[in-house]
Order: C-alpha cells, then sequence, then structure tokens
DNA sequence: GTAGATACGTTATAACATAACAAGAGATGA
DNA sequence: TCATCTCTTGTTATGTTATAACGTATCTAC
C-alpha cells in the first residue's frame, strides 16, 4: 500500500488525493460553481505532494501538459480554489498547497519545514482572539505559519 | 501634546519614535554594528506611521532625500533593520512596519487594518507550540497576522 | 437569436526582490 | 606609509510574483 507523509505522519496518499478531489466536486456540485479542467488540474497538481508550489511551478505544469501558458491563467485557477477553501494560500512562501480537509470549515494554521518544504496543515487554537478582543479589533482572517524543521529532517538536517 | 494611534490606543507618538530610535542606537553600540545615515534614516521613515511601508516606498522617500535610488539600497537597509529586530516584516503586506519595543525580546503577532492600514504590534501566546510538540516539528519562526478592521475603522467603514 | 453570465486566451505591465561586481571609507598592522 | 581587510554603498541587470484590461468562446434563458 502507497505511503507518504502528510502532517508528519505517514499516510495513503492516494485515497488523500481521492478524498480531496472527491470532497472538492461535491462541493461544487453544492454551490453550483464550476470545477473546470483547468481548475480540477490546478488542484490534482498541488495535491500531488504535500509541499507549496508557486503559481508559475503550477503554470509551468499546465503549460507542459497544453493546458495554459499565461500567468493569468494560473492565477485564475488558484484563486477560484482558495475562495473555494480547496487550496491555501502560504504568504511566507508565496505558494500554495492544497487542502487536506477542504470540507470541514476550519481557520488553518501550517507548519512549513524548511527542509524538504513539507507543509503540514494543523488547527488555529484562536492564537489572536484574546488580544484583539481587548484591543477591540475585529479579525476577519488570520495567517498562521510557522517555519522550521520537521521529525525527518531533525535527524539528517544540521541543528 | 501630540497624540497618535499604536496598537490602537493614542500614544504620544513623537516620544514614541525618539524612543525606538534610542533604542536602535543603544543595540548597535552594544552589538558593534553600525547604524549608518540610511538605515537609521529608514528606520525613521517606517516609525513616522504605524502602518506598513513596502520597500519601493521607503525607496522612494530615500531617493527623493538623495540618499539612494536603486532597490538594493532600501532592501539592504530593510534587511538590516530586520535581522537586528528594529522593524519587522508583514509576510501578508510584502511591506515593512517598525518595531515598537526594539529592546526587548519577543516573537511578534501583528493585527493589520485592512481600511486605514494601521498594523498594531501584539505578543504572539505560543500559538503553535502545542501543535508542533505534538507533531515533533521545530519552530523556528512563526508568522501570525490578522487582517480585520481596527476599532476606528470599524465605526465608519462597511461591516 | 440575442442578452447575460461565466470562463478562458492574450498582451502588456506592475510590483516585489536579488545576484553580481565595482568603488569608497575606515581600521589595523607590517 | 601603504598594504590589506572589512564593511557599506553604488550600479547594472535580471529574476520572480502578480494583475489590469480587453477580446473570444460557450452555455443558458428568455
Amino acid at each position: 500500500m502507497p505511503h507518504d507523509t502528510l502532517g508528519f505522519d505517514s499516510h495513503d496518499h492516494a485515497a488523500c488525493v481521492r478524498n480531496a478531489l472527491d470532497a472538492a466536486d461535491a462541493a461544487c456540485v453544492l454551490r453550483a460553481v464550476q470545477l473546470t479542467p483547468i481548475r480540477r488540474r490546478v488542484l490534482e497538481i498541488l495535491l500531488e505532494s504535500h509541499a507549496a508550489l508557486g503559481a508559475y511551478d503550477v503554470l509551468a505544469r499546465l503549460d507542459a501538459e497544453g493546458l495554459g501558458s499565461k500567468p493569468p491563467v494560473a492565477y485564475r485557477a488558484l484563486t477560484f480554489l482558495v475562495e473555494q477553501g480547496f487550496v491555501h494560500r502560504i504568504e511566507r512562501l508565496n505558494a500554495f498547497v492544497a487542502c487536506v480537509h477542504p470540507d470541514t470549515a476550519h481557520d488553518p494554521a501550517f507548519m512549513i519545514c524548511r527542509s524538504c518544504g513539507t507543509v503540514a496543515e494543523a488547527q488555529a487554537n484562536a492564537a489572536m482572539d484574546q488580544t484583539a478582543a481587548q484591543s477591540g479589533f475585529r479579525v476577519e482572517q488570520t495567517v498562521i505559519e510557522a517555519e522550521g524543521l520537521c521529525p525527518s529532517c531533525q535527524s539528517g538536517d544540521a541543528a
């Protein structure tokens, strides 16, 4: 059985991809929006690994497959996928990762391994709520990204 | 007495700027690094407001004052100031804000008003520590940025 | 069949960032 | 003194990320 890393745990990656695509298909039907071939392919490309890809990396893949060669093609697909919650943008990297559970509502936080590039998604525990409430700030969106070394890379890599 | 907003509280901004510059001066002496005219001026420019400025905004100011006109000039000064902890980079905005207490060790979190652009710095409460520890991830750096509406802008601005 | 909505194609350019090398200024020590 | 080293700045060129604007195709509904 095929295994890979998610979070930093081993998992059945084929099933992971299938689940994410199924969830996206279902959500698009429910919301009456279209998961067009380009959009679906971009999601698949991001799902292939749990690393973040830049828009131009995605575009290169699309171009190689004859699906589009100009930046707006990639950016439009990515924007759609982010809006629908199927993909998250990693600000720190100016890059994108597929969401591993697009079906459930969540406020994501990310752990980014600086060595292997894997991005693990976690649930943010209301990191700012208390502070924000005290100051009267109304939070609409949060970016929580930790960079460091994943368990595997702590073994092989420099401290 | 001159007042302005910090965090989202009123404060004596002139004193705020003076304190930050004094702290930077002192720290540079201690660390045997140079707060050169360009570096000092960039810090002053960022201290003028509590909004984030892009590197090219800073560069435009430097250029107007004859202090440098090429991107590397601004980026080098900003890199130095970030390394020394006098300035923070806001990933969400690809921009920079002066630190309001560069003298004390801290793990900053930011509240960014999408209406007026003010960036308030807060202390991050170990947002990821528990999750990271559970997964074996070693955190080296965190980005915590909340975007929303500050108290003033909640009055005037659309919900 | 035409009006509207949605998505895609394409051109052009804006915005953000850095590699690489040259040149000056100041400290140190032969 | 002057050779050398380090640090900072000047400059050229380019790389990387992102979007505005406008044209075209397809589908649906009326």
